[in-house]
RNA sequence: GGGUCGGUACUCAAGCGGUCAACGAGGGCUGACUGUAAAUCAGCUGGCUUUACGCCUACGGGGGUUCGAGUCCCUCCCGGCCCA
């Protein structure tokens, strides 16, 4: 079901190919994120077109609305959001640190308490593991406990060795309900080498069907993704995927590609569009064989790799630039219409600049696979 | 013509003698967003400057009272409503 196609030479990125009951997905690729059955502001239609292979939904907002009995009616969460492609559901680990303050955890598992009804939810592991069989999805992810930065060093490790722990249960669960996805296990551990390595040995002899890297970007400084990268890749099968959750930037992605990741989400180009910032390439033909590049900034409190810039269609001096928003699916709409639908609150306007982002990240994953291919990367 | 209520910063709108360059909202400007509680959140928004418990200019105009007035008094101008 997972194979690797070509290795570089240059990096220990390398080209994937994933099967899945709903398509082959070739990596590394990025899952734009659907959470709620919907990637925000676009259609199913709108989104085939984009060509994201995959997207990615979530277990625990999908339990509490619309519930699994009615998606299960629907016939599955593919024919209810009438998405045909390879969906991955992440567990409801993630909102145990993004809902922190809403939910206490057990070795049970965890309870929520919905933050706008006060309903409480439990989810233990096994919950998860079969509400993600009822949402019929492709890819499952292992129940994790999330913790975020800075934490104590007990406490990280607490929190990894509990994930180990639900991630046996998870996998116990899965054959007990005959669930058909394909299972992913999560290495937690923060920023502490040690934890990072005994987390993904655990999970590995578990023999998952691919390894997430979870728990970063929770707050740590940004210096140290490498690291965990470093230390953690070393210790995953050549032969499963490998997932990093959540991530990033662009450079961040590129970089991470280079250090043997073949799969990515992240909420940045949807939600960033929406608060009107848009992704734009510093070279009309996008190059990522600049990637070597790509981590050093312009200067302190650029954001911009080397091979992007961002702006904010917002700023004032947009009202009047005539340019196109990009070359490609939004050509014929300039930047200055693009402002004046933010200015004015038109719905449209992030409905065109999550068009605008998610081609951009879409984009520039069939570059840095074309890149691997051509031996640049 | 008489009566009455009102005129506050870009807009709306608080303010009822000092702690008022003036609450709040909108608008404007800028920034942040990393497995989505996010169409959200934060800062700035009279001028100047050594950006400071600093100096100017400001609450319709003018004149008073007072140590001190956006706040009290007189008067003029303008607007709403009522009566003629």
């Amino acid at each position: 079901m997972f194979s690797v196609v070509k290795k570089s030479k240059k990096s220990a990125a390398r080209l994937t190919e994933l099967k899945t009951r709903h398509g082959i997905i070739r990596g590394p690729f990025f899952m734009p994120v659907a959470t709620k059955a919907a990637v925000k502001n676009i259609s199913a239609e709108e989104l085939v077109v984009l060509e994201p292979q995959i997207i990615l939904s979530n277990t625990y907002h999908l339990m509490l609305a619309p519930g699994t009995p009615i998606i299960k009616r629907a016939g599955g969460l593919h024919a209810f959001m009438q998405w045909s492609g390879p969906i991955l559901t992440d567990s409801g680990g993630f909102q145990v640190f993004s809902l922190s303050k809403f939910r206490k955890i057990t070795e049970h598992g965890v309870q929520f308490a919905d933050p706008s009804s006060g309903t409480r939810y439990l989810l233990p592991p096994e919950k998860s593991m079969t509400v993600q069989h009822e949402l019929g999805v492709d890819i499952a992810m292992a129940f994790d406990d999330v913790i975020g930065y800075p934490a104590e060093y007990a406490a990280v490790e607490q929190a990894m060795q509990r994930t180990t722990r639900w991630a046996k249960r998870c996998i116990a669960h899965k054959k007990k309900i005959k669930a058909k996805y394909a299972l992913f296990g999560i290495v937690q551990g923060g920023t502490h080498k040690q934890l990072r390595l005994e987390s993904a040995r655990e999970l590995v002899k578990l023999n998952f069907d691919g390894y997430a890297i979870g728990g970063v970007a929770v707050g740590e400084p940004r210096n140290k993704m490498k690291n965990i990268l470093n230390w953690t890749v070393a210790e995953l099968p050549e032969t499963k995927p490998r997932y990093l959750m959540g991530l990033g930037r662009p450079e961040e992605i590129v970089t991470a590609v280079q250090h043997g990741i073949d799969m990515f989400d992240c909420v940045i180009p949807t939600r960033e569009a929406r608060h009107g910032r848009l992704y734009i390439w510093k070279n009309p033909s996008p190059a990522p064989r600049q990637a070597r590049g790509t981590l050093s900034r312009k200067g302190r409190g650029t954001r911009e790799g080397t091979f992007y810039k961002t702006i904010n269609i917002t700023n004032a001096k947009f009202a009047k630039d005539f340019s196109p928003i990009n070359q490609t699916n939004l050509k014929q709409y300039s930047k200055a219409y693009l402002h004046h639908l933010f200015k004015t609150q038109e719905p449209l306007a992030m409905r065109l600049a999550t068009l605008h982002n998610l081609e951009f990240y879409l984009t520039l994953m069939a570059d840095i696979r074309k890149n691997i291919q051509k031996g640049l990367l």
